[in-house]
DNA sequence: GTGATTATTAACCAATTGGTTAAAAAAAAT
DNA sequence: ATTTTTTTTAACCAATTGGTTAATAATCAC
């Protein structure tokens, strides 16, 4: 149900974020963002026009969040050992923001792949992946760090840090946690990740 | 388009499992499937009754895929390092041959837990998980590992496994790989995995 | 061969769904 | 106050979709 003193245009995209991102495209209806909108569904179509209009809107918010700040904090000047504990603190803090948000992503991008190459654009993923294998092949010189690419690292970061909330559902039920069990064991992971990522790769 | 000389029935499975892995329950058409397979879409119907069988049909055996052989592994009485390398192995294998089954999977158990709640029964995870927490903690106390738990390493070597597969478009996207890098990436962690989850606990 | 059983199809149906329309209600502008 | 614009709704529509039916074709049992 709604907020009845918030606008309707906002409580659209409340509701429409919610049915997209628990049902996907395909699965959402129309009338359900309008039921839990409290407004009739002719109103979702004088704001936003057509599903695929207001389903592109809800993703591209929705995509932007999966990489917010992460970029800065890859190409940070800061000690590598330090940068992975930022980035894991980062990532898992965004997600217990936005739990449902990675598999939402993750779902449509595999649907329609080219609906991110304009945002891939304006992100320069190659550019933060060069400078972050600087730093890596400087650390490997050193002798601090054994021989790993940018490439693989930034991937296993990604996924110890998400694949957990990707699955979440059903971790609950192979592993038989409850919600209370599941926040237990994300918050031993916040500690113990960083360290078992740069153990990793530390000589 | 079908091979002709198959039987319909296994035709339709077929379809159906592409299909549904491609486009989830929602997203797929039981025309598509019947064009798939060649055939008429009231034949369909007349094999597998309603959408809603066939899907579980499918869904079934693509979940019993996800843990094949995986608890066998997981008990087996060898040495810890080896065993963790056995178990990406299995995995890399398994994601190799039927690279969209986990998404699938866990997308329709975010859709519907309760889906799997028989199968797990079977699959005794909770007994697994106790038979290598003994492992891991005689390990601990000879003092070749650092201190964690079964469920956290499990979840770490399923992450780094799983996790590249569920994300594929979007990294290929991310990371600019043609299908053809994104094999070679795969490659390169199939050898290095094993290597990193056990430096990571390693003392 | 022929009768029964099984496999297959074209045509159809009811329900759902995204989207439209025309009118009413509310708000803003004059 | 009244005209104009914006917001909101009920009713409707065309297309899609899962599913059914009744008839036909193929296969099998005898």
């Amino acid at each position: 149900m709604k907020k009845k003193d918030q606008s309707a245009e906002e409580g659209i995209l409340q509701a429409a974020r919610k049915a997209f991102t628990q049902k996907g495209l395909s699965g959402a209806r129309m009338q359900d963002i309008a039921d839990e909108a409290g407004i009739n569904k002719a109103l979702v179509h004088y704001y936003f026009d057509s599903k695929e209009k207001l389903f592109t809107l809800i993703f591209e918010q929705e995509f932007a969040k999966l990489f917010a700040n992460l970029a800065a904090v890859i190409t940070a000047d800061i000690p590598l050992f330090e940068k992975i504990g930022q980035i894991v603190a980062l990532d898992i803090e965004r997600l217990n923001e936005f739990p449902d948000m990675p598999l939402f992503v993750i779902n449509e991008v595999s649907r329609n792949p080219s609906r991110i190459v304009k945002r891939l654009k304006q992100m320069h993923a190659i550019n933060v992946l060069e400078s972050f294998q600087m730093q890596i092949n400087s650390e490997i010189k050193k002798g601090t760090i054994k021989k790993i690419s940018a490439e693989q690292l930034l991937i296993n970061i990604q996924s110890l840090c998400i694949f957990p909330f990707v699955a979440k559902p059903m971790l609950k039920k192979v592993l038989q946690m409850n919600e209370k069990n599941f926040q237990v064991m994300i918050q031993g992971r916040k500690k113990e990740l960083a360290m078992f990522i740069i153990n990793a790769i530390r000589i």
